[in-house]
DNA sequence: GCTCGCGTGTTCGGTAGCGAACATATTGAA
DNA sequence: TTCAATATGTTCGCTACCGAACACGCGAGC
């Protein structure tokens, strides 16, 4: 395993998981605009290429070899087999949950890459999807705790979507005014996370 | 569920789990420092409180909800009893997914609130961890690749490492001299995931 | 030995977001 | 109605990091 072998590429095919020796692997997330974060390091300690057991067969990710070494690797077929052992209960679970992970590994990239006002798009739609009607009950202080900045960020944010005509809210109520324009104006963050989850979880379109 | 209901505290006993209806559940990280940083949300899509079936029975995570509304939630054994199907093999492996998770959440709130230099001692660490010797073979612009910033930011991180006599390195080549030093100046991300590796993975003890 | 490529060091202006402080507006309770 | 608490808006200087450009120097190959 020399340095920088591509042991799997993002949404590629994944045939064997690896059990790392003495190298160490990356698992790297790269944005559209090419610029990307590493979201894990896998060492001796674990393997590469769990979504094959989570069910999910591939993920958005990219995983490379950090520092030269041996590794074992393993058919998929061969880690399936035990996988199948499990009840149905435990694949949808397991496939809920490397959607989860989609979602976390996603949002560390965008922490990493984004603007403000991108991540804020972002966070409204993803809200939005979980919700029935275009309002959120919700002030900027606490957004801004999301996101992890600060309340005048938000408040900034927020105020140049609402001169947009994308919302408008008042006193810890948010209207979504224009739903494509905030898809448009957010990151491919969220259409990344909207697509994995339909993937693995089909049974979400009828929702 | 009222909105601001803590469903779990980071590290604290889950006995349910919860599947959201109409309301929202926020991921959130809480770092030392007081900031924080959600790195998911789950509607009725999904679950709250995978590690209960993952096996690890907590996370270093806190669920909030973010948008009131009802959920229903099951006992914790229920769910086990559904897990405990599986084979050892699978309890192993989702123990060590759970332990990944981990890495990759942390992550995403150290790229959102920690500094360079902080960011490259967690770094450098983790890489140790699963090398031998104390020598990594990694360029600069590589580092920058994985923390997700420019060469040149690595750069200047690098020299004040050197300079402080922790790191010294020589093109494409970097020894640690000075490991209690990396890990003082580390922020506390670096902590946190070898302590939850070892929690869920008490076998590496030994490594 | 020489040279070229790659890895590293350094500089510059620019900018996004931070921290703090304060002003205003709205709401709910006294 | 009045007032206090809460939510939002605005400003200031500041810092970390970005993007680009360029200089240096080691070392592997000829």
């Amino acid at each position: 395993m020399p340095l920088g072998t591509v042991l799997y590429e993002s949404s590629g095919k994944m045939t064997h998981v690896y059990f790392p020796e003495d190298c160490i692997v990356s698992l790297l997330f790269v944005l559209e605009n090419g610029s990307s974060a590493e979201i894990a390091v896998v060492g001796l300690e674990g393997m590469v290429g769990i979504s094959l057991f989570m069910g999910g067969n591939t993920t958005p990710s990219r995983a490379v070899v950090q520092s030269a070494g041996k590794a074992c690797r393993l058919r998929a077929a061969f880690l399936k087999q035990e996988f199948d052992l499990s009840s149905p209960v435990m694949h949808l679970l397991l496939r809920y949950t490397q959607a989860l992970i989609t979602q976390m590994t996603q949002t560390a990239v965008c922490n990493r890459h984004h603007s403000l006002d991108q991540q804020l798009c972002r966070w409204l739609l993803l809200s939005l999807d979980r919700l029935t009607g275009p309002h959120l009950v919700m002030t900027q202080e606490l957004i801004a705790n999301m996101l992890g900045v600060r309340r005048e960020g938000v408040t900034e944010a927020a105020g140049q979507l609402q001169k947009a005509g994308l919302i408008s809210y008042t006193r810890g109520r948010i209207k979504v005014e224009d739903r494509p324009g905030l898809e448009q104006r957010s990151c491919e963050c969220y259409a990344v996370v909207k697509k994995e989850y339909y993937r693995l979880l089909p049974n979400l379109e009828a929702v």
